[in-house]
DNA sequence: ACAAATAAAGTTGCACGCAACTTAATTGCA
DNA sequence: TGCAATTAAGTTGCGTGCAACTTTATTTGT
């Protein structure tokens, strides 16, 4: 009998559980901004691209699909956050574009990373370190 | 106009990105014992406490309230894995219990841990080493 | 040129996760 | 003792994630 089906064993309990506490950490402080956690991601991306993007490119940035994606930028939109035009050279792509008043909402979010940087308790060196770990945990994962 | 936000910069993102992957990775291997991903996390601990277990020491175990808890068992007890029964010496206690489908469902999953280390590309010193850095991470953040 | 294959986005249905709340039981304290 | 506070579990409502599917548009091969 084998002791590697122990919970506190599995990497993918802790990778559960740090995602779990990430959001709730995030949650308070995203609130103020109306944002929720997926959200807030779609639109670390979307301030990158402020010219627009299509829904299959921010999907693959987010690693989501568009049975997650459509409902979340249909709410996003409602909210005034960003627009969904569809493009006329290619009438099955829709572009997703942010409003001014999406534009704007960076500045009230500048401080958030270095506020949640506070908290996990690493150096920049560690989470440099962390990081490279987690991409090449992806990689591998994901191939 | 710093760059912190960034995806990329983000290890949120990467605890997202790699939840995700990793229940994707185990869904058509669980799918074969009929468990979802969480039903799985909540068997790991059910297979270690096959005597019973309160619903609340279980969610302090999976850091899940009854909100997620309670549905997910009720499924479960569906299925004929679990009974729910409600402790005489205090009512308001639910003691979760395997029954024998649910015990000898253990050995079916016994390979799952090895086939999942191997995809991860990891040496047992690597994984174990990220297993401790994460959970001083989840330590600095839940406190 | 045109039918088959492919691609992009959306819809439906289901299982979480969690905030906010309700219900029922137990504890604690004046 | 009696009643307020606390505790355990469950319910409701909403926002993801994702599988499976549909719809519409474009591309590909002959």
């Amino acid at each position: 009998m084998s002791d590697n089906l122990l919970l506190e064993k599995q990497l993918c309990f802790r990778l559960y559980s740090l995602n779990k506490l990430m959001c709730r950490l995030y949650a308070p402080i995203l609130k103020e901004l109306g944002l929720t956690y997926p959200q807030y991601l779609a639109m670390l991306v979307l301030w990158q691209n402020t010219e627009g993007i299509s829904v299959k490119d921010l999907g693959s940035q987010l690693d989501l699909d568009s049975g997650t994606l459509s409902p979340l930028l249909k709410r996003m939109e409602v909210q005034g956050l960003l627009t969904r035009v569809r493009q006329s050279t290619d009438e099955r792509v829709v572009i997703v574009k942010l409003t001014h008043k999406g534009i704007v909402l960076q500045q009230s979010a500048e401080h958030i990373p270095g506020e949640m940087f506070a908290v996990t308790g690493l150096t920049p060196d560690k989470l440099q370190s962390l990081n490279l770990e987690l991409d090449q945990l992806i990689v591998n994962i994901s191939d």
